[in-house]
DNA sequence: GCTTGTTATGACACCGATGACATGACACCG
DNA sequence: CGGTGTCATGTCATCGGTGTCATAACAAGC
């Protein structure tokens, strides 16, 4: 591979004057750039990044570490969104400043992410961002000072500066819509508790509420394991037809997330009941896969992945360059209603008579 | 940051000593190590990869190239399975094989390629890898001799080494297991002809017609650019009804990837036919996140995304390692069926009369 | 006792860029 | 015409490791 010397013995000019040309730094004479640039093109010259970094100590290089990618499958745990579209967000956003990416995966063992770190770090990176597949909190080994990091849909207790999604607020503007559209009787089917988003998305519902004066009834509100694979879809079914023969029945069922809306979909159609004729249904996430594709096209909220990452990129750009000094505060960021058909913006006048025996 | 001649001097040794035990290499005393150890330990010392690869030209790098991560939504294609899982797979393998990965995007714009090339090649990549979205043809601008490449999902014109999914052969033996359970009359809903995959399957699809002696009805499939964004549920639900009304009627739908058939199921479900009892369905892709979630769980074929990208890994390392000399074949990797409740084991004996107007 | 071999370690140049500084050629100005 | 400033370019050291070769200490063999 060729090297400047190459190039400057070529052009018949000196090593640092090819590095001027390379740089567009210092007076070059016209004639002379021209020579370099054309020394360069006929030997296929391309700098090392190495050498170049040695002397500069600034390697242009982010380190990126996530349980996501590989984490797939093995929790059991059917997820929501796939984080990688924090990791696109990210990538596009450290391009743009002119940083590349080096990413690693911790194939679903913690246990190796100070090995990662420690790779990162021999690599010079300038700053480390930790994605975690759903919004949790995390604990990561300590890593140098000097070294910026940001988290991505986790935090910790030391107050590392992280990027969340505002679940609540996503919740409370949805619910908030709905009760707009007319809407009284809103029936919220929780993930687990023990997911974040799983006590944050309750939490916007029932603020939305209260916000509207509508007061909160316990029956309304589940919380369904509907991803523990076989008993899913059992369970849910079990919740909607108890919460249906209500004296008052919910005219617009509120899901924890698209996948959920997916199967309460199925459900309902074989229960029997129209979507959003005669019940609607709401989501969370705005998966497009999922929202766009079913039909009718699912009303959710979206799980802003891709604008976090942009702002953790942001966020970590500003510490490089700001010495990483960063206040410990997390930025949430919330994500825009998504008003699709599958939600009928009047409520309907009557409930239809239900079934709640299972037909098949 | 702490470099080998800070070591040096606090374990009272040369630096020489130092590299000599980080890499385990030549004789070294256990005292002398010990204390060298210690050293490194106090000193939080981590080496410099940028001055170790400039003398030993081993970057440990590998660059992986996608218009996977940022494509999303710009084409108006609803695409399958995500990529990334690509990635994922890739990502896994070189890091068992001790290769950073360092990853970038194209951001939906080819002319960009180059110029990612580039940065790659600047920092001594000892590889390049170029996953595509989806099945296609593409062609790539020419990297230098030394560089070796595999294409993944992609394949060009030069013959370079790549990696493919066997969609024929998906396809096949999907089929052949519904003849297996008993069924005759197989519809097949293409994807558009003008991807790879909307040729390849149903290729398949004829190959197992042909090969378990029934004979191909043109009515039975049809070619469905169902991810036109608006037009789509309805230009489904025209050819459903006109095959359902057919003398002989399909007892099956195959489906050109998992995402038509989850809208085959809300069409389905429309028409008042219930799945799998009335209908079976199958997709193709293996899409988890739809497949296990849809109710009844979708039987479908693997798209081999993960597996791909490790075959992707073993080639180029193969090729790291051999001096870049490969054969110019490309790697076809098939998929595994996944037999789920959507496809009934035996044909159903009567086809229920069916009503063509849509009710809603 | 001297040669030879092995073990343990050090000295030094080098990888390929770039920063600091020096230098030569002019132009401009009073 | 000498002083001063600007432009264009070169010299040289340096970043942090590692390859090559040298060297010191000591044991074994004749």
């Amino acid at each position: 591979m060729a090297t400047i010397y190459d190039v400057a013995k070529l052009a018949g000019v000196s090593a640092k004057t090819v590095s001027r040309v390379m740089n567009g730094e210092g007076p070059v004479g016209a004639a002379t750039r021209e020579a370099v640039e054309t020394a360069m093109r006929d030997l296929g010259f391309v700098r090392s990044n190495a050498a170049r970094m040695m002397r500069s100590q600034k390697s242009g290089l982010v380190g990126l570490i996530t349980g996501a990618i590989s984490a797939k499958n093995q929790t059991g745990i059917k997820r929501g969104l796939p984080d990688l579209f924090i990791v696109q967000g990210i990538q596009t956003a450290m391009a743009e400043a002119g940083f590349t990416l080096m990413i690693a995966d911790t194939a679903g063992r913690q246990d190796r992410v100070p090995h990662l770190i420690d790779t990162f770090l021999s690599h010079r990176v300038e700053g480390l961002i930790y994605v975690a597949e759903y919004h949790q909190e995390v604990s990561l080994p300590p890593v140098p000072a000097h070294t910026p990091m940001v988290l991505v849909n986790c935090f910790d207790q030391r107050g590392t500066p992280a990027i969340l999604p505002d679940d609540r607020r996503g919740q409370r503007d949805l619910v908030a819509r709905l009760i707009d559209a007319g809407h009284r009787r809103i029936a919220y089917l929780s993930l687990r508790t023990g997911m974040v988003a799983g006590q944050l998305r309750p939490a916007g519902y029932r603020d939305a509420l209260s916000a509207a004066g509508i007061s909160f009834d316990p029956a309304l509100l589940a919380h369904c394991d509907f991803d523990l694979t076989d008993a899913g879809p059992q369970l849910l079914w079990d919740t909607i037809s108890q919460m249906l023969t209500l004296p008052e029945p919910p005219t617009v069922i509120c899901c924890g997330n698209d996948q959920m809306a997916m199967l309460v979909y199925g459900i309902l159609r074989s229960m029997g009941l129209r979507v959003p004729e005669q019940i609607s249904v709401a989501g969370y996430d705005n998966y497009q896969v999922i929202a766009e594709t079913l039909y009718p096209p699912l009303t959710t909220v979206d799980l802003p992945y891709s604008a976090m990452g942009v702002r953790a990129a942001q966020r970590l750009l500003a510490m490089i360059s700001g010495g990483s000094r960063d206040d410990r505060a997390a930025t949430l960021v919330a994500g825009a209603v998504h008003w699709r058909t599958s939600a009928t913006e009047r409520r309907p006048l009557n409930i239809v008579q239900l079934k709640t025996v299972r037909e098949d």
